[in-house]
DNA sequence: ATGTATTAGTTTCAAATGTAACAATTAGTT
DNA sequence: AACTAATTGTTACATTTGAAACTAATACAT
């Protein structure tokens, strides 16, 4: 008896809050890298890794992948091109998109960031084995579905 | 051979990045139910949390405990009085602090939306096990302790 | 073909946010 | 005791953000 109760609320385990607190803190030090080497924003940076990564997008494209905004990618877009990072091409097909694509500074800023970030990744691993990880992969990935089922 | 190449990078296997993504999707189905019923923000949300948990605190020791800026808090301080959710009062031992609690109403939204978070964390861990999840919080705590040890 | 509805991306405006300056109080130094 | 430094919380200002309006182009309907 008494199997099912579910005891007071407790902040921590409440997993979208769980996951913020990491998110915001597993960020900061990356986030000091891009600011302080390059002074871009996190959506500037997010835009760089999608098109440093995929190639040859447009805004929408980035906007779906990396759900964000599209005022925020369009401002990101600007920032980006007027530090000569990419270039704008209105498509062929439809003449209201336009293909994004990273110039030679752009990848080489791509290059750099992405060879930190892989650093930054493989110290915060420290001390996980790679069956954990794959767990965690898993759990991450069935938490983001159900969320979206729910919507 | 060529054993620890680490391959092109992927935005997604950047725990960062992965962990925001999560983070975000989990979090907006929340987001809706504080909304819609109660019409507060995300930080009155974690205010009211943090007060319904550990009674009695001062905005200090909720900007601590859930890294919130203390402007942030201040605001959710005085929405959150607006609302007669929570009455202030200065200390005795420090006149530069005051000690924040729930009212009546306070507990009751307290309580009414725990509920509900109670139910949402349940729906999104469908299909786990137990085992997965206490890796998968295990996981989550080194990853953030390895991101503060690294500031 | 013409008119209506959608869509890609930008811009405008109001709200939310963080930095820095601030007032009030306390702590520490001499 | 008097002076300086540090701390709690608020406020002012500049930046960032998102919702809604907008432009230009395409799709769809009749």
């Amino acid at each position: 008896m008494s199997e099912n109760k579910t005891g007071p609320f407790q902040l921590q385990k409440f997993w979208p809050y769980a996951l913020n607190q990491a998110a915001e803190v597993t960020s900061l030090g990356f986030q000091s890298v891009y600011r302080k080497k390059y002074g871009i924003s996190r959506t500037e940076w997010r835009v760089l890794a999608h098109l440093g990564e995929f190639g040859q997008l447009t805004a929408k494209d980035i906007c779906e992948r990396a759900s964000l905004h599209k005022t925020k990618v369009s401002r990101a877009v600007v920032a980006l091109e007027d530090k000569r990072w990419l270039n704008r091409s209105t498509s062929e097909q439809d003449r209201r998109a336009e293909h994004l694509i990273l110039s030679k500074k752009g990848v080489q800023a791509y290059h750099d960031l992405t060879k930190e970030a892989d650093k930054l990744n493989a110290e915060l691993v420290v001390g996980l084995s790679a069956d954990e990880l794959a767990i965690f992969r898993k759990v991450l990935d069935v938490l983001s579905r159900n969320a979206k089922d729910l919507v």
